[in-house]
DNA sequence: GTGAAAGCGCTAACAA
DNA sequence: TTGTTAGCGCTTTCAC
């Protein structure tokens, strides 16, 4: 059995007070005390019980992270940005996969598991602008992702339209006309797809260049192969581009793994840009110039602001609070070695 | 505040433990009584406090991940499989990033973050044999990965020897004579580079192909930048070759985009075969030929054995066992298309 | 079939 | 500066 802190007391002939107060560091102790307490500790091999010390404190020094699924790298390079900035407050990340389902992104929200953790971040997939009161919860929670906006919680984001439109407006200037969209989802108005959509557009429709429902291409899930799978649809249907801007770096992978397929160059016959900026684009054949979203930045903020929360600072006073990250161009081979 | 058992024994006018039964579907209770309590529970919305039961109970209902990070793939898809096969037990999962860092391992076992949860599963890279003792800690610890062997716990591993002789033996039935390794590293023996190269050189030495140390490339981190590095200077040596094996697909892929770079047609000039499986693997130009090392039976296999000694029903009669997963080759282009 | 009460290991008022 | 004590919310003997 595990050393207490009253094997402790009892072995340093002081009270378990006398012990607690070493071990949070209380300041006024004699140091003779704190030295005999230290040196019983060290022989009981002693370590703190957490889920007590928890129980206490109401604090457990854990957060959840909610994602749809770690395969899916942009998520694994989120989690992974996460779980350092956690550690750097002395948080551990516990993590839990949705898998875009809205049922099951609920059932996160209303798990009893939510009591292992202080606070949640959840990225949501399933979830849409309607479901925005049941993030309200007795925990504090913080939501990533672009499915639901002026909600009750923090909130932190990229800046879709925006970031889009830069993506369509720096093909533009590089003289492509005919750019086709790879992820679109059918009739979205909010959500990474159809925000990015939007963004698409309103540089189209700055540059007078006219927008083609052709071009477009659904695809619910943002894999590989649906990447693969439209841009042999856009092939086969026959309609004539010059550009792809994917919604995200795993579908332009998978368009130019199809577009190679083909037979046609890029970034010569067919520019490619993506989103996300995941580490793989930076090694694929072209590399891929990709829209930089913020990764880093947005899982720092996050859990910047849900500690907030949990501690207490920002609450109530502060109202929930929408927060975007700074986005960026990175330019690649895929649309041709800049300058 | 929340409800408490008190409050919902209060309201239902019957004692705490009544309530305590009814949760947890103690069979003995009148009907009346349970429907009684029932009532109560919805009406105050009552929600048991995990942390008090995990201090009575001893159990969290949690167990940790600890991996290097999760932007390596191969431990991002790993990781999903853990959850997943956690979730499938009730169980939540925990990550730590260690970086492959020893020190940072050797953390996480003696953190008494681990109190958070009932067990670990480490994925060990900094690690090795010398630390064998080291896994001996008052939880119960299941180790992944090949760093050590015959230690005190649970190991789940894969059968890196001959999951690499296939691999060569691969290459070398298709003719295949000159194969460069990427991703040695200098001097291993135990560990998965030098598992690897030892497989490999079981294959050459059957076929009775002589080997050439000039063929060796090493490099201590798999990061894709490393596979196209490491082909980069094998380019340079001017060394002649005609197939690669790359101890993991980021490797691969890696090299694959220098092969390229530098004119050189795949599988025609050069066979390429990496090592993991990974799905993005199965997208790239060419598709990757790799070895798929069982992942997702390491992870179903290692959580079930965890969950058996935490659960007490494997401990402490059955000694620690050391269990491999099947390995498969699967064939894609970069080794000419099959048949 | 249900209740009373002890106690898991810790923190924090309050006392001394 | 240190000790005493009352819980945190739950499970679990042991009565009744």
């Amino acid at each position: 059995m595990a050393a207490t802190l009253h094997d402790v007391a009892h072995l340093a002939g002081v009270s378990i007070k006398t012990v607690s107060n070493v071990i949070n560091d209380y300041p006024h102790i004699r140091v003779q005390t704190r030295e005999k307490v230290e040196a019983a500790i060290a022989e009981l091999g002693y370590r703190p019980n957490l889920t007590a010390r928890n129980l206490r404190s109401g604090r457990t020094g854990a957060i959840s992270l909610a994602l749809p699924e770690l395969s899916l790298s942009y998520f694994a390079e989120l989690a992974d940005s996460v779980i350092v900035a956690a550690e750097r407050r002395g948080m551990t990340v516990l993590i839990e996969q949705t898998g875009g389902d809205r049922a099951r992104e609920l059932e996160v929200l209303r798990s009893p598991r939510r009591q292992l953790t202080d606070g949640l971040l959840i990225s949501a997939l399933g979830l849409g602008q309607d479901d925005a009161l049941l993030l309200e919860q007795p925990y504090p929670v913080v939501l990533l992702g672009e499915r639901i906006f002026d909600g009750p919680t923090d909130h932190v984001t990229m800046r879709n339209v925006e970031a889009a439109r830069a993506a369509t407006e720096y093909l533009l200037a590089r003289g492509r006309r005919r750019i086709a969209i790879i992820g679109a989802h059918e009739g979205e108005v909010i959500g990474s797809a159809g925000l990015r959509l939007r963004g698409h557009r309103e540089a189209l429709e700055a540059a007078a260049v006219p927008f083609d429902q052709d071009l477009i291409r659904c695809t619910a899930l943002w894999h590989r192969s649906n990447g693969a799978t439209s841009m042999r649809e856009l092939l086969a249907s026959g309609v004539r581009f010059d550009a792809v801007f994917a919604f995200n770096d795993t579908l332009a992978l998978g368009a130019m793994r199809a577009l190679q397929e083909a037979g046609i160059r890029i970034p010569y016959d067919v520019a490619v840009v993506g989103f996300d900026n995941l580490d793989e684009s930076l090694y694929s054949l072209p590399s891929l110039t990709t829209v930089d979203p913020g990764r880093e930045e947005i899982a720092e903020t996050a859990v910047r602001v849900l500690l907030d929360r949990i501690e207490g600072k920002a609450d109530p006073v502060v109202p929930p609070r929408e927060i975007f990250a700074e986005f960026s161009i990175v330019e690649r081979e895929s649309t041709g070695v800049p300058g």
